[in-house]
RNA sequence: GGCGGGGUAGCCAAGUGGUAAGGCACGGCUCUGCAAAAGCUGCAUCGUCGGUUCGAUUCCGACCCUCGCCUCCA
């Protein structure tokens, strides 16, 4: 079966076929974080979407290269260091840190190489003068350089690419019309910004004196410094289509580095928006959630994964805290599923078998078809559903239980879920425990639902199963 | 104003020209000393108004509502 992406290039879904269809290699770009503050969980409803791109990519075979840049040099950033009077490597590097255990808590696997744009400084450099040699450059008398969409237009380059915004009819803010000094014309954009006074002690040198580098030139100098100037797949959230990834394209394909009839990039992918408690986010409306606010409210990362997971990654959705509700009974229910399959498997090493768990081959069918989660999560419950009713029957076999784990095993390397840890239990708990299975034991029910009461104030429940009472944290 | 998404049960969310997946919540039942957990099970005619059609939630038109981009926000 063939993978279908939807691409914005095109807008519409498309075979995903990468340039080197042979061996199957891909070479995949996301735009990763800004890095002056915790990210919050619509920016990682992005980063989770480029994991599932990741992962099902392997799942199908495809041996991928994940590039995320982080940016580390940016006006935010130079004012929170201005006010804090913290060093910028010192700052960002917290955030980095943050930005990594974040990743790690939803269980995306790190990308392959998480290129710092402080780091690629001389390719930045490299890639303007490259562009100010074929004359798509140009210096203003403040000394930034501007990409001069004009010139690249003139080169036969087509700017415009992912969304179709006309100038004329463009609404003209006050930022437009009195910004920017000499650009040429209201669209161009900064690749090289000439230092001033508040970026203190960030700058480099540069052929145009000191400086930092303008937003959209890190990606295109990192994405073709490490993946080509030709490659795969692009993504990110939808709102970097214009400028960000529209310029990206500019810059890139205005070097001119791309071999004849090759694009910068063959498939864009973007992530829309998330809404929070139905309203965009903002710190004022408190919806504005960072991953380590939800973790200390008792989610786990895998509840925020699988809720991020449950809706189509071109659907606006939203996220709300009852819907994380919903997503640890959801999982509870794959868990125990899971846990009476092991059980199972356990009780008699199972044979091996031929038959093969129709589950991955329903959730791939789903995930094919431009990643339709939903799809995917619908399978995966009727599968729940059949499978409870199968061992219920009694007519499950050990090598049935097998079967079913092991699909579900294989299709897991693509969602990334993971099992659930059980966390050990304090041992006045187990005790309490012990206590109660007496009481009952005695038929003193009254004395064991006092210890139940008991443990509830402590934050346990206990839960009376076929294999004895198993206490759990509420 | 320009461009692009959406409006499907209490909530979240798939989908199709022939009478609508899945999850959560809720109700019933099973299990349980009682619970909990789990299991089984029940629960919608698809924003409004027109049109095309034997038949539309799915196609076309109008309207209403909503979200995003057009401003270095995922």
């Amino acid at each position: 079966m063939a993978l279908r992406l939807f691409n914005t290039l095109r807008r519409q879904v498309e075979e995903f076929i990468p340039f080197d269809a042979e061996d199957k290699n891909v070479g995949m770009y996301c735009c990763g974080p800004t890095v002056y503050d915790y990210g919050h969980i619509g920016n990682f409803r992005t980063f989770v979407f480029a994991d599932l791109v990741r992962r099902y990519l392997a799942f199908k075979g495809f041996t991928v290269n994940h590039v995320m840049n982080i940016t580390d040099v940016e006006d935010k950033i130079i004012r929170r260091i201005a006010e804090s009077g913290t060093p910028l490597a010192e700052f960002t590097g917290r955030y980095t840190d943050a930005f990594l255990e974040d990743l790690d808590i939803l269980k995306c696997l790190r990308p392959h190489q998480l290129p710092r744009a402080t780091n690629f400084i001389p390719q930045i450099i490299d890639l303007i003068v490259r562009l100010e040699k074929r004359g798509i450059a140009y210096r203003t008398s403040d000394g930034s350089v501007y990409f001069g969409i004009a010139a690249y237009r003139t080169c036969g380059c087509q700017y415009g690419q992912l969304v179709q915004l006309d100038p004329d009819a463009q609404r003209q803010t006050e930022r437009i019309s009195g910004d920017e000094y000499d650009k040429e014309n209201a669209s161009d954009f900064a690749l090289w910004k000439a230092r001033v006074s508040q970026d203190g002690s960030v700058f480099w040198e540069s052929p145009w004196g000191q400086g930092r580098p303008g937003w959209h030139i890190e990606c295109s100098a990192m994405s073709m410094a490490l993946l080509g100037p030709s490659f795969d797949l692009h993504l990110g959230g939808e709102d970097l289509a214009f400028p960000h990834h529209e310029d990206e394209i500019a810059q890139s394909e205005g070097s001119g580095l791309q071999q004849c009839g090759r694009p910068f990039v063959k498939h864009w992918l973007h992530a829309s928006h998330l809404l929070v408690e139905g309203k965009k986010m903002s710190k004022s409306l408190g919806n504005y959630y960072t991953v380590r606010d939800l973790v200390t409210q008792g989610f786990s990362g895998r509840e925020i994964r699988f809720l991020l997971l449950r809706a189509h990654y071109r659907e606006t959705f939203n996220f709300t805290l009852e819907g994380l509700e919903g997503a640890r009974v959801a999982l509870n229910r794959i868990d125990v599923l899971l846990g009476r399959l092991t059980e199972l498997t356990e009780s008699i090493p199972a044979a091996p078998t031929d038959s093969v768990s129709k589950l991955p081959i329903k959730v791939a069918e789903a995930l094919d078809d431009d990643l339709n989660v939903s799809r995917a999560w619908a399978s995966v419950f009727d599968w729940v559903r059949d499978t409870n009713v199968a061992l219920a029957t009694g007519r499950f076999q050990p090598t049935d239980a097998a079967r079913e784990l092991a699909g579900w095993h294989l299709i897991e390397t693509a969602l990334g879920l993971g099992r659930k840890l059980d966390q050990p239990t304090p041992p006045e708990i187990l005790e309490r425990v012990k206590a109660r299975t007496a009481a009952k034991l005695a038929h003193d029910f009254v004395k064991a639902d006092l210890i139940r009461e008991e443990l509830r104030s402590l934050g346990w429940t206990v839960e009376d199963t076929k294999t004895g009472a198993k206490p759990k944290r509420l």
